[in-house]
RNA sequence: GCGGCUGUAGUUUAGUGGUAAAACCUCUGCCUUCCAAGCAGGUGUCGAGGGUUCGAUUCCCUCCAGCCGCACCA
């Protein structure tokens, strides 16, 4: 007997401290006090994020005729990441208000100079929104009247704060205040620098890859000259990437050092980008689905177009709801030609393909998928957590704390128990399977303690599977063993031969 | 990066200006015929550094980390 799936209040609290305590993931540099934004992944935790990534591998590079895989390097020459754009577009210049502490992006801080019979008396500010114009304009005549100024109030213009002169910056007001609180922007660049070689001057300086993308348009000629490729086809990668955030929060869901898994689909130039665009979003929920997470906690969110960056058409993220809130965990996005574009300006290396059809070279557009293995990690234990009430025989109600997860990419597949640890004829039989089933699939042994305790902590590592060898094993014929389900607690007797039709069935 | 709160065993928590406690977990042995049983035993430098004090886990300061809010998230 158990309760429906039941999560605690604070899940997300409940999930750190079972992440810890069975080694799912423990924090960074621990003994010296840890390190903000950085992640270790323990004993359990390696095992599962290996699955994620294999069950992406598998089905998105293995089992497609049209996508290849690629490995390339973390850190790669500066100039990829100055056409890219992200050495400019990384290091948003931000604005403090002193007083009260708020921050501001500089170019969605807007504000005027407030001008009276062609004489400046003063300066407004508004935060970007759609009624920007009309704030500054009231503000404006607001400050007019309250220094009792005689005149004709010209209208506002409006100018983001990148474009104020020092003096400027010493005299606008802090939307906050009210007062010239404001500080002159400063540049936070979120990438990680380094130097390669062992000399450190300017010439030197290289950055940890944001992201393992910019390595599939780079390596695009390669791939498409060596591997009889033809468009449209994909260039996959999965590998750590690397931004210095302001800000890490949500346990591993935002960190400095990550893991992605993305692919780069490429189209002829007049293909029907939209539609290909909505495939792959489709395959993308179609496969979090596949990996157990429920339909209920996904959403979609289209990017609206004025938030667009200008080369994208179109960007839909896949929404997952967190503990913390309803989050992004897959953005699928169209991006045009506009990387291969910038590679083939910065390089001076053509990017383009040849139609057959026209005659005509071409540079391909592209969709991408992009994912964090770190993000699907936290959503499945998320969405997996349960502290189910089980009533035992007796009455007597216990919690039972439960990780449901996916039998693709569970840790450990089976484990199995000797219904007693001092009879040899069960540990025999027993060990025989485990050495039996370790050849192929992720098991564990365990015969410490009671039965009870085995299974439950198995249920805690999301074991999707005990199989128990008892007496009937050893004494009836049949050679049959308990099957003992995670999730529902039912047992079944099974032989060996169906033990392993079940796991070829369901771990692929 | 700012503000508020917090930091004692792997986890959840007691406690004190006089060198720390419980439960659970974990490990070892015994026992145990299916859902965290029982018995015996093992494992702990109060986040780090400095200050005040005869003496600091306790009071003060700095730093680090965590939670919440703001801001940020190409």
């Amino acid at each position: 007997m158990s309760t429906p799936a039941a999560q605690p209040e604070n899940t997300m609290e409940a999930i750190v401290s079972l992440a810890k305590r069975r080694g799912f993931v423990f924090q960074s540099s621990e003994i010296y006090g840890g390190l903000n934004g950085f992640f270790d992944y323990g004993p359990l935790g390696v095992e599962l994020k290996k699955n994620i990534r294999d069950c992406w591998w598998n089905d998105m590079v293995r089992r497609r005729d049209d996508v290849v895989g690629i490995e390339t390097s973390i850190i790669m020459h500066p100039k990829v990441w100055e056409a890219s754009g992200h050495v400019a577009g990384f290091s948003d210049p931000l604005v403090d208000c002193k007083v009260s502490k708020n921050r501001y992006r500089a170019d969605q801080l807007f504000w005027s100079p407030v001008v009276v019979d062609g004489n400046v008396v003063g300066y407004v500010s508004a935060l970007e929104s759609e009624k920007t114009a009309e704030e500054l304009q009231a503000a404006a005549e607001s400050l007019k009247r309250k220094k009792a100024i005689q005149g004709t109030l010209a209208p506002v213009v409006a100018k983001d704060f990148t474009e104020a002169s020092a003096e400027q910056v010493s005299l606008i007001p802090s939307p906050a205040t009210g007062n010239p609180d404001l500080t002159p922007p400063r540049s936070f660049n979120m990438m990680f620098q380094t130097n390669v070689g062992a000399m450190t001057d300017a010439s030197s300086v290289a950055y940890l890859r944001p992201e393992t993308a910019q390595g599939m348009f780079v390596d695009f000629k390669n791939v498409l000259d060596s591997n009889r490729v033809k468009l449209p086809f994909g260039i996959a990668q999965i590998g750590k990437s690397f931004r210095n955030e302001i800000t890490p929060r949500n346990f591993i869901f935002r960190s400095r050092e990550f893991e992605q898994m993305e692919m780069e689909y490429f189209i002829h130039e007049d293909a029907d980008w939209d539609k290909c665009h909505k495939e792959w979003i489709e395959w993308c929920r179609q496969w979090l689905l596949s990996i157990g997470l429920p339909e209920s906690h996904l959403s979609l969110y289209a990017h609206p177009k004025e938030k667009l960056a200008f080369y994208s058409r179109g960007t839909v993220d896949i929404m997952f709801k967190y503990p913390f809130g309803v989050q992004e965990l897959w953005g699928i996005a169209a991006r045009g030609s506009y990387d291969l574009t910038q590679h083939a300006n910065a390089s001076g290396k053509p990017q383009e393909v040849f139609d057959e059809a026209s005659k005509n070279k071409f540079v391909p557009h592209v969709i991408e998928p992009a994912v964090g293995v770190d993000r699907i990690f936290l959503a499945v234990l998320a969405a997996g957590y349960a502290e189910e009430d089980v009533t035992d025989e007796k009455g007597n109600v216990e919690k039972r704390t439960v990780l449901r997860l996916s039998p693709r990419i569970a840790p450990v597949k089976v484990a199995i128990l000797p219904l007693l640890k001092n009879k040899e004829l069960l540990t025999n039989r027993a060990k025989a399977l485990y050495t039996k089933l370790k050849r192929n699939y992720a098991v564990q042994y365990d015969d410490g303690g009671a039965i009870g305790k085995r299974y439950r902590r198995q249920d805690e590592a999301g074991t999707p599977w005990c199989v128990t060898i008892d007496f009937d094993t050893i004494e009836k014929p049949g050679d049959t063993f308990t099957l003992r389900e995670r999730d529902s607690m039912k047992q079944t007797r099974v032989t060996e031969t169906e033990l392993f039709a079940l796991l070829a069935e369901q771990v692929y």
